[in-house]
DNA sequence: AGGATGAATATTGTATACAATTAAGTTCAG
DNA sequence: CTGAACTTAATTGTATACAATATTCATCCT
């Protein structure tokens, strides 16, 4: 197991909401659970901490980041300014090709969402919006709105309303169409109102931070 | 000095173009030069590979990063799809303070060019754009257009058509007076023209990479 | 009881030793 | 002389030992 797989690991359990915001990341432990040294864990988790999925303060080690709602408005704000114009020259560029991946990723999620696989759907659904990006031909922003959507997995992990009901995807499914149509203005309109929508759907009070057992939630 | 402190100064020696883009760093060389254990080192060039200032391949070392034409393209592109939004928000919410301090940095950035201090001057010409986007109230935003800036920094090192002459301020003159005067629309267009213009001040052809010593370059 | 004090423990920070890999140099066949 | 095969040196990757710091817990005083 090597450093870099490492933090794929516990990104995918950060993002599956299977360990959450706030839960401590004890090196030692974590090199028992992977049987790697400390050394290579404390590697993946400072590229961990680049990506702001987890936060280290020196001397006293690192945990599961835990955006406050300040974080919360500035990464929405953040795609909120981007995104919808990714959309809009993403609708000029779109080409069948494209149009059938997010088809794809709409079709994956809804099976997730059935199969009751939050963690699964979520990520789909964030890779909806990356999708858009990188349809755009704009690889660093791209890049850029990765790295949001991520941060705005552990907001929605912390802040969202009702843990039950996952986002209804009928405004992916009106993107889809405006994508479709080339319609560049109808597309910008659409993101924006979809991250406005999220964005309001969060509750900014509430406050849980369930701390679990790292073995147990970390393979085996 | 401390992993952080000792890529700050990388980073510096990097922007002001002592180390040129292609330059090996190899980790006891840098950890001779500093006197800190290669355990340091290692810890700040992955933090300068996260930014994309270094270059990482394993088992191979790092070396300062060398943009490849096509990033240069997509930096510019990324930079011209952002700022001008940024841009005009800022106009919108300039405050009369804001406006003094970008004056002072055109101030500085003029005297720092009258010194003949390029580094420095350069340094201070990206600061202009990093602190709009923050007049703009967008502090992820902000801190994404100083990740770009500093990526530009490099590109302008390979890539700049004549070394002799600096990029003339007097597009941040009129930058800063569409920004003074709220007007939102003539700031958009001319961060864009200004933008534009530096990418096509770029010979995307040329390629020199001067080695140099890095002792002589680092401090002492 | 409640809080301050200080030892004992747990945890992270750093240096260094050794292993693995790559790069450089040398020899030798053709 | 060229270049393939091998040996040696240089360099990076990983584990571990020890140092520095933080946390916990027991003790004592008011």
């Amino acid at each position: 197991m090597t450093a870099a797989s490492l933090a794929q690991d516990l990104s995918a359990a950060i993002h599956a909401h299977r360990i959450a915001p706030g839960t401590k990341l004890r090196e030692d432990e974590l090199s028992d659970i992977y049987s790697v040294s400390r050394t290579i864990v404390r590697s993946a988790l400072q590229a961990l901490a680049h990506q702001k999925l987890v936060d280290i303060q020196r001397n006293r080690g690192a945990s599961v980041a835990s955006p406050t709602p300040r974080d919360a408005h500035d990464v929405f704000e953040a795609r909120i300014m981007i995104e919808p114009q990714m959309a809009q020259a993403a609708a000029q560029k779109a080409m069948p090709d494209d149009i059938a991946i997010l088809r794809q990723h709409i079709a994956d999620e809804h099976a997730a969402v059935l199969a009751g696989d939050r963690g699964q759907a979520l990520a789909l659904s964030g890779q909806f919006h990356v999708e858009i990006a990188r349809m755009a031909d704009q690889s660093i922003i791209a890049e850029f709105v990765r790295s949001l959507v991520e941060r705005s997995s552990l907001i929605i992990a912390l802040y969202w309303r009702k843990p039950s009901t996952l986002c209804e995807s009928d405004a992916h499914h009106a993107l889809l169409a405006a994508l479709a149509s080339h319609d560049g203005p109808a597309t910008h309109k659409l993101m924006t109102q979809h991250l406005t929508d999220l964005h309001s759907s969060l509750d900014l009070h509430m406050q849980v931070s369930e701390i679990v057992n790292l073995k147990d939630a970390l393979r085996r």
